[in-house]
RNA sequence: GCUCCUAUCGUCCAGUGGUCCAGGACAUCACCCUUUCAAGGUGGAGACCGGAGUUCGAACCUCCGUGGGAGCGCCA
């Protein structure tokens, strides 16, 4: 059976590197037909907040993912928050401790801090063994511990030995032994550390491939020899590169925008940015770009991810969400469009209402311009303010030679008798006939004079929208004078 | 400093020893379509980090160099 899972720590929103090892997990997990795990990491009690877990468990699922075990759904190997798993911990601590693979440490941060200056200085690397630490373990120290209330650390002792694993994306790759010394895990505050806590929870839960970021590939080395340790089957790991900003460092708060919610708030359709993100290490056999779930599920091999690091192209995501946008037929994007327009205060609840068939018309003329929805105010403003007349225009049309037309079309709109889109295309066409004229200039000037605008939404929108009052009224002013 | 990872168009990917004067996508440029703009269509420009080696033959294999990234916490 396959087993993943992905390990956040909820100290903030999701990020799209976070986002990107949970979709590698979900597509390898749902194309081998294994389960998916979401673990909350949160053994870190000063940067873990209940808000960061809720924020990412909201974001998880509004991207799509569904989760066969973990918070709100539970599962056999459970609980799924490591805070809960406490005890767990330190029985396993103590278990190895028992069995001389780890010891306590009754050592004082200042005194540590003396060893590796001390080591840096002899230009040794700073690891710690159990002959350094051991000389602080005295009767007096331990009656000291037990006085203010505190524990000792267990630390894990390194073998001196190399370590090789067969990486589904990196290859053999080992570790030269002396690397790393022996490490913490298990902190005075009794809590364990990161290194030790994913192994137990990992081989607890029975995970059988571990897919996770490079940047977790050198911690490997640590989580393997405690695997060793505590006897445990080793699962596989897949190692996924990073992605990094465009300056090529890693992807962070100072490129803008990275967190999933703020994509969110921008606009940005789920299946977009889950599509987007398979395609930065991934891709398709046929080297499709635009897939659904289903067909990224059933195309998702490992053997497929590509082991350099990624930059991240907002750019192409943009495009991509416009793609996915045009695929919204007009009722979907109006509801999409909703909240955009609302807050920004063009039209309140009860107005859209009941103007709905107005909005959804101008909306959905909007729908090749945008990329994100919240770009959907500003570009609907032309059909709520009237444009503040300028006597340049007139000029221009007259240099334009387009004047006649621009008479003509005054004259057509006021006997028109009525109004809806292919009696407009009809009067457009009457217009051409009566006078000859250049349709680039005509059309690029009528757009300024109706909207104040250099480009916006479809010209027969606008005019159908703004009415035939409005139409006339704006065209009265420039036909005025010429 | 030590250890590990990595290196094809500006960017993301394809390519697993000959089918590659290297293919697709984003961006860019030109043209076409068009009731402006956009969307769409067609086309252009644009890359195998450097050096050795293996081989009849290397973008693909090996080594060295260089560049980039990551890890070395009682953070995860």
């Amino acid at each position: 059976m396959i087993r993943v899972r992905f390990a956040p720590s909820p100290t903030g929103y999701l990020h799209v590197g976070g986002a990107r090892t949970a979709l590698f997990n979900y597509l390898f997990a749902k194309h081998n037909d294994g389960k998916f795990i979401l673990r909350i990491e949160d053994t870190d009690l000063e940067r873990s907040t209940a808000e960061s877990e809720q924020s990412l468990l909201n974001t998880m699922e509004w991207l799509g993912f569904k989760w066969d075990e973990g918070p709100g759904v539970g599962g056999e190997y459970g609980p799924y928050r490591q805070s809960e798993r406490m005890d767990i911990y330190k029985k396993m601590a103590h278990q190895l401790v028992e069995q001389d693979k780890a010891y306590e440490a009754y050592v004082y941060p200042e005194e540590l801090e003396k060893i590796r200056e001390e080591l840096l200085a002899q230009k040794k690397s700073p690891h710690y063994n159990e002959e350094m630490l051991s000389q602080f373990d005295t009767p007096e120290r331990r009656e000291e511990y037990k006085a203010k209330g505190i524990e000792p650390v267990i630390y894990f002792k390194m073998p001196y030995k190399d370590y090789t694993i067969n990486d589904l994306i990196k290859g053999e790759v080992t570790f030269k032994k002396g690397t790393v010394g022996d490490f913490v895990i298990l902190r005075s505050t009794g809590l364990p550390t990161y290194n030790f806590a994913v192994v137990v929870d990992d081989a607890l839960m029975k995970i059988s491939h571990v897919i996770r970021g490079d940047d977790h590939l050198s911690n490997t080395l640590r989580q393997l020899a405690v695997f060793e340790g505590m006897e445990y089957p080793l699962p596989e790991f897949a190692h996924v590169s990073m992605i990094l900003g465009p300056d090529g460092a890693r992807l962070s708060k100072r490129h803008g925008a990275t967190s999933v919610e703020k994509y969110q708030e921008m606009g940005y359709l789920p299946q977009s940015i889950m599509n987007y993100l398979a395609l930065l290490s991934w891709s398709h056999p046929d080297e499709k770009e635009i897939m659904s779930m289903e067909e990224m599920v059933k195309e998702f091999t490992i053997e497929r991810v590509n082991s350099s690091a990624a930059i991240y192209d907002e750019q192409k995501l943009r495009w991509m969400n416009g793609v996915y946008i045009r695929e919204l037929d007009d009722d979907e994007l109006t509801r999409y469009a909703k909240k955009y327009i609302i807050a920004s205060g063009l039209m309140d609840e009860t107005h859209f209402k009941s103007n709905y068939k107005w909005i959804r018309e101008a909306v959905g003329s909007l729908k090749k311009k945008i990329h994100q929805f919240d770009e959907i105010p500003e570009k609907l403003e032309v059909f709520f303010k009237e444009p503040i007349f300028k006597k340049e225009w007139a000029q221009q049309i007259k240099d334009d030679d387009t004047d006649p037309a621009f008479i003509e079309l005054y004259h057509q709109v006021k006997s028109a008798d009525s109004w809806n889109i292919p009696d407009i295309y009809q009067l457009f066409k009457e217009v051409a006939k009566r006078v000859k004229v250049n349709s680039k200039k005509f059309y690029h000037m009528l757009r300024v004079v109706l909207t104040g605008e250099e480009d916006g939404p479809e010209l027969v929108n606008v005019i159908h929208l703004i009415g035939r009052n409005q139409m006339l009224k704006r065209l009265e002013r420039v036909v005025d004078m010429i």
